[in-house]
DNA sequence: GCCAACGTTGGC
DNA sequence: GCCAACGTTGGC
């Protein structure tokens, strides 16, 4: 089993959704490295940080899993999508999803600004400069670390 | 709203 | 294949 982390923005799409949801296919990737995870590791069971990002608070706020492995995203072939990418079609499907459960909400968001004071952290993906990537793989002995900041 | 960092596009 | 221009992400 493997760990990631997903970013989203809770404006948008946030832990409590996901709750209200229960489940929800991660569509609107459009990022090579992130669809790649998703496409080549990301298998069922797997665990995830669901992350806000790009709003007040940015932090860890909740756990999710795996409940469906890849399978084409199919926004990029919608006109109306925001998501929409002209040069997806059925036979290439070129962008794809997973889907996520809610497992659940962490009994405090972990700030990023915490996170980056825990030494144990030390070179986490989530806390290299300039990174923008919105799904990465996450450390167990991080994972852990993690956990136990809450 | 600003801006640094990064990814993508497209001309050459 | 290079690289400038552009668009996006995301913290602050």
């Amino acid at each position: 089993m493997q760990y990631w982390l997903m970013k989203s923005e809770p404006d948008t799409f946030g832990i409590d959704d996901l709750k209200s949801r229960g489940r929800e296919h991660w569509d609107g990737v459009r990022n090579y490295q992130a669809r790649n995870f998703m496409r080549d590791q990301m298998r069922k069971g797997d665990k995830i940080f669901f992350y806000h990002s790009a709003c007040s608070e940015p932090g860890i706020a909740g756990i999710a899993s795996v409940v469906k492995e890849a399978y084409p995203d199919h926004t990029a072939q919608n006109p109306e999508s925001k998501y929409y990418d002209p040069k997806a079609s059925a036979d290439d499907p070129r962008w794809y999803m997973v889907d996520v459960k809610f497992e659940k909400k962490l009994k405090r968001l972990i700030p990023l600004g915490e996170l980056k004071r825990n030494p144990a952290l030390e070179g986490m993906t989530l806390l290299k400069k300039g990174n923008r990537l919105s799904i990465m793989p996450v450390e167990e002995a991080h994972w852990q670390a993690i956990l136990a900041m809450v």
